[in-house]
DNA sequence: CGAATCTAAAGCCATAATAGCCTCCTGATA
DNA sequence: TATCAGGAGGCTATTATGGCTTTAGATTCG
């Protein structure tokens, strides 16, 4: 799996915070996604770190996006929700990353890291407007 | 990941096979790759049972290509030593993957699915020729 | 021809990494 | 200050990786 279930919940609540007006709490995305509640709050945890959404604390508090939709992608959703950028293989973001530092001669490399360009792109362009407006 | 450490092994041993005139046992190989032993031996057997290698018993056996390099598509081998093929979150495949059922109406599968569409075909056109021959 | 030797085939087990989920603590608001 | 909601860490199930042993088929040599 190149994208994890914290992924897809990140973005199934990014979707429906986009067309809040108010801020909403962990527990009412969890009722209305069906997702675990204490999965979730970790999720936008993350997310609120990174400066995708912005989170109050308090009575009437919760999560809210702090840019447009526009603005983020999908590759910075899951880079930030995964930790580390969505990697095809371990070796594919950078020739450095090869255990046995053989990737300069290592025969299948090239294709790895041509593979891992073309989905880093796709991640890239796609943002959330161009998934809530369909 | 999307590609495991045993599709790794699959294709590093298969460039190898694509230059041996004679079949390879699968000690040889492990210890030229260095690559765990017993490890190797159930990926060796794997693409055996699908005819992409072809194997020989007894003394001076081991394992040989069984198709022309060109016929080998990257998407088949990955397929047959992960078990399944690579997919990009549980639901790409198809619609009915969804655990909830709400695929039809779900907003983020539509972008899955492009997505994996994109890799299924890069991986499908990809031979063992290409990469042998860079 | 027959036995010793070689190698793949198949099974089960051990360990490490990861994904997924839950509980309690901390801080802010009203 | 009482309450509400986020923050941080811990726990379990699943998977990936690798090890080991036994079985079975083929070859070679005496
Ligand atoms: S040997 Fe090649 S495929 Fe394996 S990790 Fe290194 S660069 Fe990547
Ligand atoms: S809800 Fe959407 S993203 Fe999640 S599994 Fe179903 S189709 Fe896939």
């Amino acid at each position: 799996m190149l994208i994890t279930r914290a992924s897809e919940y990140a973005i199934l609540s990014l979707i429906l915070l986009s067309s809040a007006k108010e801020p909403m709490d962990s527990e009412t995305l969890s009722r209305e996604l069906s997702i675990p509640k204490s999965f979730l709050a970790k999720i936008l945890q993350a997310l609120a770190k990174s400066g995708v959404l912005k989170s109050y604390k308090g009575a009437k508090g919760g999560f809210a996006l702090d840019k447009e939709t526009k603005d983020i992608s999908m590759l910075a959703v899951m880079s930030c929700v995964e930790g580390k950028a969505p990697a095809v293989f371990e070796c594919a973001p950078a020739e450095k990353s090869c255990p046995s530092e053989q990737a300069n001669i290592c025969s299948i490399w090239p294709f790895l890291h041509k593979l891992q360009g073309k989905i880093d792109s796709f991640l890239e362009e796609l943002t959330l407007a161009d998934i809530v407006e369909e």
